[in-house]
DNA sequence: CTCTATACCGAATTAGGGAT
DNA sequence: ATCCCTAATTCGGTATAGAG
């Protein structure tokens, strides 16, 4: 959940090296991040974040079937790929790899769910690798997850589901969006509404306010976020705002009551745990 | 049938500079 | 603040092929 609505990643498809400092009041304590890239591979993107969706679901799985769970994770590139909705091309390949890179490359520092105060870092995975066999066909990959990452999604109250079509979602803004509704929204039908100037500071993105906003119009226009509908307001004092609200809650006659289709995703039928092997 | 692997191409997306 | 444009990159879908 906190990952949900934070700046944790860059929304950008491009290289991205220029760091997250994002810093709030929070009553009496601060909320930080702070996501510093490798200048080599550049920061982990919202997509790459994929790979943290899948090992997150794998281990809640695992719980729930009673399996014990690890932070290690051996899988098929194209098990992986089939579950987060990819294409599974030669391309796609690559990217896992890359993908692995800016995960281990980027480092985290953050006061959310750290003991004291001291500075602390850590990368989203500790180490992985893509072994081959002689012949230089994949035999998958395989990932460590950070402590970090691991411990929170062990805790129930820490961990909220994501809609499978949430991995046809093609805009990093988009799909950063549907992370701050599905968290503020999640527990609620009446919506939540945020000012433009919140939502870009939130977002950690590297936009100006101005396109910023139009790119969040562009998102609103297409109303492609799985189970919600976006409006967009003025506040009292003027301001530009999004305001939000599940779809279920609407009323019958509403025009976001009716569920809009995404592209149909290309899912994998589930197959058995295995992935979540045991330390 | 699953999985690994490659190639192609138009559409979409974002960063960033500059003009209005 | 907004719009326009370009560069770079990814997306999404298709086609292809071979091993097991």
């Amino acid at each position: 959940m906190e990952m949900m609505e934070r700046p944790f990643f860059s929304l950008s498809k491009g290289k991205r090296t220029e760091p997250i400092d994002y810093r709030v009041r929070n009553g009496t304590t601060e909320v930080r991040v702070r996501v510093t890239a490798n200048s080599e591979t550049g920061m982990a993107t919202i997509w790459d974040a994929d790979i943290l969706i899948w090992a997150a679901s794998q281990i809640r799985e695992a719980m729930t079937r009673g399996v014990p769970t690890s932070r290690r994770f051996r899988v098929s590139l194209y098990e992986l790929l089939r579950a987060i909705g990819r294409p599974t091309g030669g391309a796609e390949y690559g990217r896992i790899v890359e993908a692995l890179r800016r995960l281990k490359g980027t480092v985290i520092e953050t006061t959310i769910r750290q003991k004291g105060t001291r500075p602390q870092g850590f990368g989203w995975i500790e180490e992985w690798s893509a072994p081959t066999d002689e012949e230089g066909r994949s035999l998958g990959i395989e990932f460590t997850i950070a402590d970090w990452l691991y411990q929170g999604v062990l805790e129930d109250k820490l961990v909220l589901s994501i809609d499978r079509e949430y991995f046809a979602l093609t805009g990093g803004i988009e799909r950063w969006l549907y992370r701050v509704v599905r968290k503020h929204g999640g527990h609620q039908g009446g919506g939540w509404g945020f000012t433009m100037a919140q939502l870009h500071h939130k977002s950690g993105s590297t936009r100006r306010l101005a396109d910023f906003a139009k790119d969040v119009r562009k998102v609103v226009e297409r109303q492609r976020l799985p189970g919600y509908w976006l409006e967009l307001y003025r506040t009292e004092g003027g301001e530009e705002a999004l305001r939000f609200s599940a779809r279920a809650m609407l009323p019958t006659n509403h025009p976001g009551y009716a569920p809009k289709r995404l592209p149909r995703l290309r899912v994998a039928a589930r197959r058995e745990p295995g992935a979540a092997v045991p330390e």
